[in-house]
DNA sequence: TCATGTAGTGAAGCAACTCTGAACTATTCT
DNA sequence: AGAATAGTTCAGAGTTGCTTCACTACATGA
């Protein structure tokens, strides 16, 4: 059982320090802002709660007595300690300091958002920035989780938890080995997609169907540089949105466009610096 | 100009440890004795006062958050301190600890009130405190600046800014170098007394112009030590506190009383040290 | 699936606190 | 002495912070 502590609060404290400091009190009451009569009475109070005698009277006038020496450095140490608190607030709530934990999907990270990313990285030095690329399924885990402050992902999923918001529509392309693709949409394929599971995969394979063309799989992977390099190596053709086909594929076939959204956890507190790096994102 | 700092409490300080500590906020709430309700509310007033979210919702629950982590140091080193003053409050408030500067006239100090200082020093080993000896003026001129906490003096003078409260009455007697005193009082003396300005100087000259006897003063010295040896060497008669004639005198003839008094200065606050060495010295 | 218990939030009311402004007192300056 | 200055006290108003009670969200177990 902790001996019950007596309430002071940060403004009793400062009164004590102000008057330890300024010639007068009622130069210290205009310091803080404040009336005499505030001053006088606060210190007052602080003394009750102190529970020891602060001050001697000199007839009308009460000057701080030696002895209460340590409750002067008591509350000038309190004070600094919260000067910081307050100087760690101010940075954390303009956001130049702080931790802020992102995820992207590739496309997102090392496609779309590349000079964003640079440029808040540039305009936040304070900021420990860690940025984490991974599936949409795994960041939305981890959105979920806390582990993460804000993601990009693709969209089209609800999820218990997790808020989200369209950034942008992206366009889905056919990519074929031999650079030209069949008139006959039935003569497409066979496919080299993103693994089963991937948000993308099924808004292929869903256009594919929608178009009737065979939906034959020969080959997943994750890595678009994989994809690729399979459809040069003519395994088959591929799905990839077109920031990721690289340059030497032609411009492919447009078949579907799927979402990025900017992930959040429902309910988590705004982040400041969240909330900054979401604006920078919408453009 | 200080950045305003935001008025946070020891209380709100406490709140967010005891929450980061017990498993749920309502065995926080608990543990301080306070109602869920009130917790809930003071905690986000302090969010608020500090202006950075410091905590996650899910659903209903509200969990700390890890960028929060600064704000807890704080609140903990806060609160480590203020229990560090209210022990500190604790032990000067039952004078166990601090500083006591008490002054005495040497009667007083070596004669009365011997056995009485060192019992108390013994009863509080924390205490510092400090004697010093020094006729009743000097004692006086030292209350009355703030120097002297408390001082046992020759009453019988009203000064400005000083209480008196009297402790005991003390008998005033005349030694003589031949062990007896004529019986005619007008051939008592020359005498050798207290110096010019000493308060039981002027009871004893008084005293002795009462009883008719002639006031010849053929030397001075305020310590007794002096007046005792010249008495010996036979230049003269004394009057001195009883106590203070040595073993080597006979009985004396007591002609006078002075009154010790307790001094302290008037509308000081009341050192609870210097209350509690009061009381012993009243007996 | 529905009842029940638990955890936390929010609103209303009340008590305590803390401010301002005004009147007052002591001290200092002229 | 009179005026100016410093500080206090008091009354009143606004704010804060607590308790109680009602309510929601979630978990558990029949």
């Amino acid at each position: 059982m902790t001996p019950a502590l007596p309430d002071l609060s940060i403004r009793q404290l400062d009164y004590l320090v102000a008057v330890s400091t300024e010639p007068s009190w009622a130069d210290a009451a205009a310091r803080i802002g404040v009336s005499p009569s505030a001053l006088s009475q606060g210190l007052s109070e602080l003394e009750r709660r102190i529970g020891v005698p602060l001050f001697d009277r000199e007839g009308r006038r009460r000057t701080l007595r030696p002895t209460a020496e340590p409750v002067l450095a008591h509350a000038r140490q309190v004070i600094a300690l919260t000067s910081d608190l307050a100087d760690w607030a101010e940075r954390t709530r303009t956001g130049r300091a702080g931790e802020l934990r992102v995820g992207m999907i590739d496309a997102a990270a090392v496609g779309h958002f590349t000079d964003v990313l640079r440029q808040f990285r540039d305009d936040h030095p304070e900021l420990h920035l860690t940025l984490r690329v991974a599936p949409s399924g795994e960041l939305l885990d981890e959105i979920e989780s806390g582990d993460l402050d804000l993601a990009v992902v693709v969209g089209g999923h609800a999820r218990r938890g997790v808020h989200t918001e369209s950034l942008m529509n992206e366009p889905l392309a056919v990519f074929t080995p031999t650079r030209g693709l069949p008139r006959d949409v039935t003569a497409w394929g066979p496919w080299v997609l993103f693994a089963q599971g991937s948000h993308t995969r099924a808004i292929a394979e869903e256009a594919l169907q929608r178009l009737g063309a065979p939906t034959t799989i020969v080959a997943e992977s994750n890595q678009p540089e994989v994809l690729r390099t399979m459809v040069e190596l003519g395994v088959g053709s591929t799905v990839l949105p077109v920031v990721q086909a690289g340059p030497d594929f032609g411009p492919g076939r447009v078949i579907a466009e799927r979402t990025l959204v900017l992930a959040r956890r429902d309910g988590a507190a705004v982040d400041p610096a969240a909330e900054m790096l979401a604006v920078a994102l919408r453009n």
